[in-house]
RNA sequence: GGGGUGGUAGUUGAGUUGGUUACAACAACGGCCUGUCACGCCGUAGGUCGCGGGUUCGAGCCCCGUCCGCCCCGCCA
């Protein structure tokens, strides 16, 4: 029996045959899912990535039957055979459901060892091992559905983008370190022994010399790289959709953008999205969610309650309002469970964000009642219940803390109250489940406490909107925001971009906020410095993260699993073991010395 | 940098107060079974309890160190 193809080409894709198909001869080539044999028949289970389709062998054939027999879970294997139904016995969860073929013939391509965990979806086995085996995890069903739409995603945003005349867009990957953002991915040389080469954190600049090159509408599916600590959703080496256009505003982009969503939620998810999409400044999100990427497929909206507990004796608040704090606060209906245990569980949330405490009253037979209510006056009970619009049974949650922090962790609290509740779900099954939002006028600098100087908000490259100049000016830094706008879905960001700096004098004014002086400018930047004297175009962009927006649409809970390759918490590779020592000739090459580690 | 949690057969887990030969299910291997799809029945084999050190007459269990997986904070312009 040959182990090669030897002319045994497939006439069918497994889980592709329909009832239409019946009688018909058909060849099918797959992997061994499944096999059994009961009452003398061997009832072969074959799966391709289109699904699953069974094949029977029966008795009257010894030799077959034999072989097949001795066929085992994850082996290569061809069919012929002749399309039968049984479909009253074949399970019909199995995409392919009532279609069997009557095997006449075997032919095994290859043979398995036995694969270390069981492939298919319901496997339990970790995920170290699976990652050590990413190639036999990525046969699984669901694994191999999320790269499956990977693909389709990007195929339809390369089309809707090259419709609307954008060109795709090479930017090297061998470029320089950046003294601003994440930590770079630092690639040594032999030519250059105490130099570097950095990994693009993102094609940033690049795309913007492409606009000053006169090649305006780039865009391109880019492989960026941050050399910081993992998160579920957060990997080191990541894709990012990226797009720059030259001549436009920051409605432009967006519509662009928003054409190319609505594409992805209506073919991909058969969701139709109305445009435009809704859009909110930065300081209202933080101020009705608290989080600058908002979850507005619920309310439970923040509410300022400072200047109603501006006499409390309520230590908590008092001290927190004589430090320029703030009170905020939320109202939880009365259908969410808010036990005292639930409370404690939603104040260790709280806590995780910097909150001291999470402060709670309900409201019962029209007072508030438990929690903080005896420390407020009849007066201050009454107007909260009136600010919050308190119903019977809702209870009320505080936190007062500096603005930040008081934003932040009840804006946490509110999503995980959602999500606890199952108020909101992961799953995109209808519009209602897609809560996009452009989130727009970001401040264009934030101040460090820690470090005592301002950083940018996006990066130093974002204009300032043009009514902010002035302030820009003055050095009122605070008051300067951004033509800067995120997309997020369901609280989560989707991607951002804002209109790029294209005058030197306006870049020099925030490169001297940030606290960058012109020698280091030119050591850094020097070449987009020169490009802005030499007639750079007015141009804006922005960037989506493709995994991200994969893992949404699958509704995968881990950026991992839309990944073909990840890496684990601490940026390794299980399969390949790498990073890994390299010989000391290849060091020497690059005049690297290991510094033993205590 | 910090907090939490886990590592026992190929896999997933149990393992009591530190005490005989470390247990179960699934998988594997052998046999039986004429329609199963979580098939069923009988049998066999399978272990450096992550690694190193310590305490003890005795350690999977207690102590110290270390490596690795996972979740979170910081960080991620």
């Amino acid at each position: 029996m040959s182990e090669f193809l030897d002319g045994f080409k497939r006439t069918h894709h497994c889980g592709a045959l329909r009832a239409s198909d019946l009688g018909s001869e058909v060849r099918l080539v797959g992997w061994v899912q499944d096999y059994r044999n009961l009452g003398g028949f061997m009832f072969v289970v074959i799966r391709d990535r289109y699904g699953v389709t069974q094949a029977r062998f029966a008795h009257e054939n010894e030799a077959l039957l034999e072989a097949a027999n001795k066929l085992r879970a994850e082996w290569v294997i061809g069919i012929r055979g002749r399309v039968i139904s049984r479909g009253e016995n074949i399970n019909s969860k199995l995409p392919t459901g009532e279609i069997e073929v009557d095997a006449e013939e075997l032919r095994i391509f290859n043979r398995s060892a036995v694969p270390p965990f069981a492939i298919h979806d319901a496997c339990d086995a970790s995920e170290a091992l699976r990652l050590k085996y990413r190639y036999l995890d990525l046969r699984r069903p669901v694994l191999n559905k999320n790269i499956v739409l990977r693909s389709k995603m990007t195929q339809i945003i390369r089309r809707v983008l090259e419709e609307n005349d954008f060109l795709d867009l090479e930017t090297p990957m061998l470029a320089k370190s950046t003294p601003e953002g994440a930590r770079d991915y630092l690639v040594p040389s032999r030519v250059h022994p105490a130099a570097f080469y950095a990994l693009p954190q993102s094609p940033q600049l690049f795309k913007q010399l492409y606009m000053v090159a006169g090649l305006d509408r780039y865009y391109q599916i880019a492989r960026c790289f941050r050399d910081e600590d993992l998160r579920l959703d957060r990997q080191p080496e990541f894709t990012q959709i990226d797009i720059e256009m030259s001549f436009i505003e920051v409605d432009d982009i967006q519509n662009v953008c928003e054409a190319m969503i609505v594409s992805l939620f209506k073919e991909l998810l058969d969701i139709e999205i109305a445009r435009p999409f809704p859009r909110i400044t930065w300081n209202e999100a933080m101020d009705r969610y608290g989080l600058d990427a908002p979850d507005t497929r619920f309310g439970m909206h923040l509410q300022d309650v400072s200047q109603i507990l501006a006499g409390s004796e309520f230590k908590v608040f008092s001290q927190a309002l004589a430090n320029a704090g703030t009170v905020r606060a939320i109202a939880v209906p009365a259908t969410i469970n808010m036990s005292r245990k639930e409370i404690a569980y939603y104040e260790e949330i709280a806590k995780t964000y910097g909150a001291k405490g999470l402060a709670w009253a309900k409201l019962q037979d029209g007072a508030l009642n438990g929690g903080i209510s005896k420390f407020l006056s009849s007066d201050e009970s009454k107007a909260i219940i009136e600010e919050l619009a308190l119903q019977e049974g809702d209870c009320a949650l505080f936190v007062s803390d500096s603005v930040k922090i008081a934003r932040t962790a009840l804006g946490r609290v509110r999503k995980e109250i959602a999500t606890r509740n199952e108020l909101v779900g992961r799953e995109l099954k209808s519009a209602a489940d897609c809560g996009l939002v452009w989130v727009v006028d970001f401040p264009l600098f934030e101040w460090s406490d820690e470090d005592q100087r301002w950083y940018a908000t996006h990066h130093p490259f974002t204009a300032p909107r043009a009514a902010d100049w002035p302030a820009l000016e003055r050095k009122d830094y605070a008051k300067v925001y951004a033509q800067a706008y995120d997309l997020v879905l369901n609280g989560i960001e989707l991607g951002g971009g804002s209109i790029r700096i294209h005058n030197i004098d306006v870049q020099s004014k925030v490169f001297e906020a940030l606290g960058i002086d012109e020698q280091e400018a030119r050591a850094k930047f020097s070449y987009l410095l020169d490009a802005l004297q030499f007639g750079a175009p007015p141009h804006g962009g922005l960037a989506f993260g493709l995994d991200r927006l994969v893992m949404l649409f699958t509704g995968s809970e881990s950026l991992r699993d839309v990944i073909a390759f990840p890496k684990t918490n601490k940026a390794a590779d299980l399969m390949l073991d790498a990073p890994s020592e390299v010989s000391p000739e290849q060091l020497a090459e690059l005049g690297i010395e290991i510094k033993k580690s205590t």
